[in-house]
DNA sequence: GCAAAAGTGTTACTGGTACACCCATGT
DNA sequence: ACATGGGTGTACCAGTAACACTTTTGC
């Protein structure tokens, strides 16, 4: 017997890279699919789907996300759950998560799209500063998004879910620095995740146009950020 | 038509207020309903229901709040929604709330409950510390919601929702002792939460055994934590 | 050599903590 | 008067920010 008849369950997610623009700058990006069924068809909106009986929302949150970028999260969490009486033209509540992909990852996924010419013809990436009109409520959710991936980034490691193995400090720090918006001293950066204790130093070093800077790994011991008594299976990443 | 049919959508809240112990000391303390019905018929469980089509999340919880309280809350804010399939026998999903209940206001509700021995006979108030077995996963539900506590009033000022409208220093370093579990330091604290700029102090003076302690009161502008982009209307109190 | 990023050193400032001390009241 | 909590002063410590400086590479 349904207790809640009428009321349907969603689960969309916000899906966050860095994405390299042309004049090298990195910008936060993510990748939207563009409706072809009412309410709001021919409008951009979250990737998601029905929670379906067998499979908890993460596993859906996680689903679509494959189903959508063909990659698996390196950080996933969820947001919030959205039911507000008006937000849907039928009664939906939409359990939201939030999840890091590795630059290296989308922009390998990309190409391999590109050459084979089978990438979902719906779904495109946009930057964050560059987004179109969105469906239903979902721009009020990516703000939302930003600002929990702001205010962790000042005290967990989420920062790392943007970057492949290994990199260098200044990797890490124009993570950083996409996502706070602001410049970072390079001395104190390096200070700061050097004491944390969270990287693990290499023999290696990238060599480029100037000073070879040393290449770092994440010590994998430690999450990426803390869950509290919800252990890493309820609300991160496999 | 329901997309997700089989799957029901519950609203359960963490109800948190500070209970003065017999021997003066203060404690948190929720309240719990004893089940009457399966699965878990005669154990204690979250006060919640149902999510009905025509009212939000938010208004469920503190509908539900205020049917098993007799209050409203001076802090209400969602903290998770649970999923996972086999957290009941039936297909779930329980969106909970977090708030907090005003020391003076239970206080004053239990003694008229107690005059008019009209209380919710299946309503009980635990002690943190001693609660019984617990319902579905109502246990790990309230570890978590006491982990938010701490975590939020630590860059926040949640703790005010547990005093009533004047109060002393020493009134508000008890809520921040009994959440954090530790001692305080008067001097600090004093210090801390003055430089704020949060507390307006009063004319009055609470008399007592001792020097007279200065009564102070809420600065109203400001809100007692910050919800980011979702604004209090989604996710605070009325 | 020069430009530029990698990496180190130094200093000043800030917020937190520990704790000594004075103040005002009831008993 | 004295015990007790209210309230002030101060010294120290740690983490942060600002910025000068040295190192190492490509050109």
């Amino acid at each position: 017997m349904t207790q809640t008849r009428g009321i349907d369950v969603a689960v969309s997610t916000v899906i966050l890279t860095l994405r390299r623009t042309d004049d090298g700058a990195a910008v936060l990006a993510l990748p939207l699919v563009l409706r072809t069924r009412e309410p709001f068809a021919d409008q951009w909106a979250l990737p998601g789907g029905w929670l379906t009986p067998a499979e908890s929302p993460v596993d859906a949150a996680a689903r679509t996300l494959a189903e959508t970028t063909g990659l698996t999260p390196s950080y996933l969490e969820q947001l919030y759950a959205f039911g507000a009486v008006d937000r849907s033209p039928t009664r939906v509540v939409s359990i939201v998560y939030w999840a890091l992909l590795r630059q290296d990852e989308v922009d390998a996924q990309s190409a391999a799209h590109r050459a084979s010419g089978l990438a979902p013809e719906n779904v495109r990436w946009f930057d964050l500063g560059d987004l179109p009109p969105l469906a239903f409520d979902h721009r009020k959710i990516i703000d939302y998004a930003l600002w929990r991936l702001r205010s962790k980034v000042g005290y967990s490691r989420v920062a790392h879910g943007f970057l492949p193995a290994e990199f260098t400090l200044a990797d890490l720090r124009e993570a950083y620095e996409a996502i706070l918006g602001k410049h970072l001293d390079p001395a104190n950066f390096r200070r700061q995740v050097e004491s944390a204790g969270n990287l693990l130093p290499t023999d290696q070093f990238r060599t480029g146009s100037h000073r070879p800077a040393r290449l770092y790994r994440y010590n994998t011991d430690v999450e990426l950020a803390d869950h509290g008594p919800l252990g890493p299976e309820e609300t991160s990443t496999r």
